[in-house]
DNA sequence: AATTGGGTATGCAGATTTTGCATATAGAAA
DNA sequence: TTTCTATATGCAAAATCTGCATACCCAATT
């Protein structure tokens, strides 16, 4: 399922045009990206969390040319499942 | 940030009342859900993947007291930040 | 408004799993 | 049309996951 999609099917539980449900849809994750810049892990009962992980430098390697090079820290958005959603999956 | 903090900031920038803001996320949240069941992944541009990963059985071992245990075949939900969310945490 | 029940973070070892590097291309989406 | 994403490759290092106790924080109920 893409995007587009989502939208069409938000529009019908939401009763909503699809334009405003994208705009709904985008705000939400503008809203919890803005979280995560500053720093804020954004935790969402029953569903999971949203957390920004620091990754530490590394050695990687090229795999066309196969000569290692170094991989700077980096940063990365993390989702984690809450339990809720690993039941879900887990029976 | 928990939810009930998110849902009031959707509340303030969708211009609803908080228990619309909430049924309008869990409505997302859940339509997310229900195309995860269906086996589905969901691809949101400029965010990110979600995506059901199988995991295999294999081996364990009990911290505590050392010994080896099986653990089960599992799913779990991943999320995939998008190449548009890598960079904005990594500049 | 306060209590309580429940989910979550933490730390521990160690084998398994994942990550992420470069880059072009194909396919899909906006 | 133009932008975005998955894929595929080898390999080192990082992250994960397991059980479990404790402490903590949040959500819901009274």
């Amino acid at each position: 399922m893409n995007k587009k999609q989502l939208i069409v099917k938000l529009s019908g539980a939401l009763n909503l045009s699809k334009a405003d449900a994208e705009r709904t849809f985008d705000t939400i994750t503008n809203t919890i990206l803005d979280a995560l810049k500053a720093d804020d892990s954004v935790k969402i009962a029953g569903f999971g969390t949203y957390k920004v992980a620091k990754r530490k430098a590394r050695v990687g390697r090229n795999p066309r040319t196969g000569e290692q090079i170094q991989i700077a820290a980096s940063q990365k958005v993390k989702f984690l499942p809450a339990k809720a959603l690993k039941e879900v999956f887990n029976r």
